[in-house]
DNA sequence: TTTCGATTTGGGAGCGCTCCCAAATCAGCG
DNA sequence: CGCTGATTTGGGAGCGCTCCCAAATCGAAA
């Protein structure tokens, strides 16, 4: 209210540093950025200086002089309760952030339920951010490309529907699909069904794609598909629909391990023994293929180096490092357990 | 790379767009945030030629001139790994989105793990946000008094441990404890423990002391006491103490719904009838506490709006408002179900 | 002592916007 | 047709910093 604690509030500037240091301005901001050229004498007293008067630079100052802000967004293209229910997200926030925090980057942590799409836009495009990891990116959403048109690195998790010239770096969903399908071939099954994961992203695509092509390869008719998104119920629901279209199952691949649970559960609740009566992979090796009995066969994506991937992909282009791949594509592995 | 392009890299600044509408930058500014005393014409121009630039307001500079940001930060004092797992934060984090969007501004997350927050408090205290909403405080924390010390506002969600002038808002923790153990003796059991969550957070003491006195009341002793961080395994481990030391009991409140979680899971294992044999109360009325068997008589607190609060809060003591209350508490309710 | 190169320092200009005040324009009325 | 008050417009100053260039200072060699 009065002027009294006026001093509290009020963040000190560069300009009365230098003035109680006695020096000038520039000299300041040399300190402050500790670039070269300035004598011990004159350090010492900016140092004290700031000290005394509890300096914090200005980023926002800052950031319109340099025109950069030295933070990253990570866009998760995907609404609060998803985000916060997927071990996934988790993995790849702990990638991203990690690798930022290497770099001395500040993260900020967007998420775009539906609507606020447009805010979000408008809020990276105004110079918020230097760039930006988008994940999660459904269907032929134009959002990425929009954000590099108006001058924000983008880097995408996961390979984008749309053609697009922003970069992304993606799992090797294919092959893990076709390693998972292979392996319940190995083993001796031969009636091999499918939970598939959304068509409108690449993974889902991807995986399933991956399981059409090794059954091909086998000999076997691909009509044991059933559609969910990620959740344990639809898992449930899929489960039961492809039981009751092709009761003589005898393996299910399932695209996620959250679909697999699903599918285990509705099961288990029939009766119907995994892996005697039907063997069971999923598709992540989240902490949930552990914790399930029997224990999941799934196949293992880096999540977290995927994160860290992607940041560094993106911090590469902000350094205006020439020549880095347009995608990058990490390998997924095989772990077998019990439920195959 | 070559000139060329860079009418579609350099955003559009006031000044272009003035030029081109053939007005001054004041008019342009003036129809950007619309405010009056534009003539019809002069809008009409300026509208125009905004559409042709492409323009966007570079928010940077804004921020500089207005001395404000209209982000305001949800700062999670947890790291990834906890914050993802638990439903809390999930609430919590729609609530407060759901305010800020309808106040038109931009949320921004971050947590900070531990050696983080040095960077953190940097970046909140240059001026990047308005304010910050802090949840989850662990411990005698200053980092809420230090930030609105350095003219950041500041609210919490969850009452502090440490004496300080930030304000809160809290869900009532003690009344629910204490209707949870008084229902508990209401159904005729006699002794009845408890599984404390951490003591460095005012829900863990809170509802350990709720218990305690709801105990005292119905003149009982307050032994049988475990401590559990909030997870699953932490429960689990938590009962067997508990079983252990008081091998008669008849009931167990548990301050959290992952922790009755672990608890039952426990029992279960044991071959110990939940509620015939023991009867169980958890806390939080979380998704967790209607997917067991037996559901789970829970302590409903409101979680969203525990966020939509604390986020209106703020946004009070952003627009200036006097006598806003120091601390508000929501009321928490017994949920019975299965459990008990 | 002079001179020249290296080091250190200072201050102007500018980043893109808002805010404020003064000037210009417009209307209405005697 | 002039005067007055309201409306509209323009431009300077400033937000706090960085960047760059010129001035000042220093040191050692001649």
């Amino acid at each position: 209210m009065s002027g009294l604690d006026a001093g509290e509030r009020d963040a000190a500037t560069l300009e009365e540093v230098a003035r109680i240091a006695g020096v000038s301005r520039s000299t300041v901001s040399r300190v402050v950025n500790n670039a070269p050229g300035v004598s011990p004498r004159a350090r010492a007293a900016v140092v004290e200086a700031i000290a005394a008067t509890r300096y914090v630079p200005n980023q926002v100052a800052r950031n319109l002089a340099t025109r950069r802000t030295n933070t990253v967004a990570l866009v998760v293209s995907e609404d609060g309760e998803r985000v916060f229910g997927d071990p996934f997200f988790a993995g790849v926030l702990r990638g991203v952030s990690a690798t930022l925090a290497d770099a001395d980057r500040q993260l900020v942590l967007m998420m775009s339920h539906g609507g606020d799409h447009e805010r979000l836009e408008q809020y990276l495009a105004a110079g918020h951010v230097d760039g930006a990891v988008v994940v999660s990116l459904h269907g032929m959403d134009p959002m990425p490309q929009r954000l590099a048109d108006s001058g924000v690195a983008v880097v995408l998790l996961g390979r984008p529907l749309a053609a697009t010239t922003v970069a992304h770096v993606d799992a090797d969903n294919l092959g893990g699909a076709l390693a998972a399908t292979r392996h319940l071939a190995a083993t001796g099954r031969t009636r091999i069904g499918t939970i598939a994961g959304p068509q409108d992203m690449g993974a889902g695509i991807d995986r399933l794609l991956g399981w059409r092509r090794a059954m091909g390869e086998l000999g076997h008719r691909t009509d044991a598909v059933a559609h969910a998104d990620f959740t344990v119920e639809a898992g449930a629901a899929a489960m039961a629909t492809l039981l009751a279209g092709h009761p003589d199952l005898d393996a299910v691949f399932a695209a996620a391990d959250l679909l697999a649970v699903g599918a285990l559960r509705h099961l288990t609740a029939e009766g119907i023994r995994v892996p005697d009566d039907i063997a069971l992979v999923g598709f992540d090796d989240s902490v949930l293929a552990t914790t399930t009995t029997p224990r999941l066969t799934t196949v293992r994506q880096p999540v977290e180096e995927l994160g860290r991937t992607t940041a560094w992909r993106l911090l590469a282009q902000l350094s205006g490092e020439e020549n880095l791949p347009l995608s990058m594509l990490l390998p997924t592995e095989l772990v077998v357990r019990e439920s195959s």
